[in-house]
DNA sequence: ATGTAC
């Protein structure tokens, strides 16, 4: 009953090149795992890589007529999204001395691992047809609730100032006031992630220990055309997800957008690379095909980078989706104190509402080496500094 | 990242 293509040894792995140097050497070789299945094109490894399930994160990979749930992540469309608005900088400074922006994020979005709503939101995401799998199925209520929340980890909301520089982006260069929010498909696309990784590892008992995690699923197989009708679901759905996030605090203030800039970094779409038609997976990696615009965060208390992509061949239209790890969560809650943070966070002018020590900012690299690691893949044409931050409290539990 | 249970 097995209609999947078997894993045999290559002669030679697919080429894959990575970005940056000193990067971790797990990851490296979690990268280079990667290009040694039957079904990989080609790799590329980002600059802020560090260790995922599978493929690393930061991790680049094109498939023939595959797709590996763990290649995309647990988080499912994982996403970014910025919206600028055309109101001085200092009314952000002002209405916060009144707590008008804090009550905004508070109000309109929930943080915490199970956070959701009791009055639901409303978008034409829920009018899809989301039998398309039997988890999308069983879920949808599930993702009903959980519609305009922010969920936990390294998810985020938060206002700040943008400098925008480059007049194509359709507004006048000049400072603006921005919010900028990271959050995926929450619990329905964990959900959908473990099934068919649990599905993808079924069909694959033959891999060797080091190459498991990164079973795939044929496309034209049953269960490929589900996990890709799913993702795909997903992915609107976590679009579905920042719009109502960023609709409802915008409304909330009497806002209204005059920009907005968004994308996945944790996905797989069918693409044209060196003329061959490939899925190529992105976990924890921003799209940079020529022209194309991204978001790609520092930290809480550093920079945020509007992107617009160059089309690297080698990077397969790829680039970083943050600055990456350098301290695991668990190193960061032994070794770090949250006087040192605070410090850091009052003298770059950061007012952090909520956050777990694990997410500080010396947990990450600096955003502008890893940035400067990737000219050759993306320009910068704005630059997004953090103000008033919103994450999920220590502990990760929803509010209320 | 999620939120249940080798």
């Amino acid at each position: 009953m097995n209609n999947e293509t078997q894993f045999v040894p290559r002669e030679a792995p697919a080429p894959c090149r990575q970005w940056g140097e000193d990067l971790d050497e797990m990851s490296v070789q979690q990268m280079k795992n990667a290009c040694d299945l039957p079904v990989s094109v080609r790799g590329a490894l980002m600059p802020d890589a560090h260790v995922g399930y599978g493929l690393p994160i930061g991790g680049v990979l094109a498939t023939e007529n595959a797709v590996i749930p763990y290649a995309v992540g647990v988080d499912i469309a994982c996403r970014m999204k910025l919206s600028v608005f055309d109101i001085p900088v200092k009314r952000l400074l002002r209405d916060e001395g009144k707590g008008r922006f804090t009550e905004a994020i508070q109000k309109e979005t929930k943080f915490g691992v199970g956070a959701f709503f009791r009055e639901k939101r409303e978008h034409y995401v829920l009018d899809r047809d989301w039998s398309v799998s039997p988890v999308t199925q069983e879920c949808k209520d599930k993702a009903w609730k959980q519609l305009g929340t922010s969920g936990s980890g390294n998810h985020f909301v938060e206002f700040g100032e943008i400098e925008i520089r480059d007049a194509s982006l359709g507004v006048e260069p000049g400072t603006y006031v921005a919010l900028m929010s990271h959050s995926g498909s929450r619990g329905t696309g964990a959900n959908v992630a473990s099934h068919y990784c649990k599905l993808a590892r079924a069909a694959h008992p033959e891999l060797p220990k080091e190459l498991q995690h990164l079973s795939w699923l044929d496309l034209d197989s049953e269960a490929g055309q589900e996990y890709w009708a799913a993702m795909e679901l997903m992915g609107e759905y976590a679009a579905a997800n920042h719009a109502c996030i960023h609709k409802h605090i915008a409304e909330n203030l009497g806002l209204e957008p005059v920009l907005d800039i968004e994308n996945h970094h944790n996905f797989a779409w069918k693409e044209t690379h060196d003329g061959q038609e490939v899925i190529v997976h992105r976990k924890g990696a921003t799209p940079a095909g020529k022209g194309v615009l991204g978001v790609i965060p520092g930290s809480m208390a550093s920079p945020a980078y509007v992107v617009r992509g160059k089309g690297s061949v080698q990077s397969l239209h790829s680039a970083s989706h943050g600055a990456g790890r350098v301290m695991s969560r668990k190193k960061a809650q032994s070794k770090l104190k949250w006087k040192d943070a605070q410090r850091l966070l009052k003298d770059r002018g950061v007012n952090l509402l909520s956050a777990g020590l694990d997410e500080v900012p010396f947990v990450y690299k600096d955003i502008d080496q890893v940035m400067a690691a990737q000219s050759d893949l993306v320009e910068s044409v704005a630059r997004f500094f953090p103000r008033l931050v919103k994450m999920a409290p220590a502990g990760e539990r929803p509010e209320d």
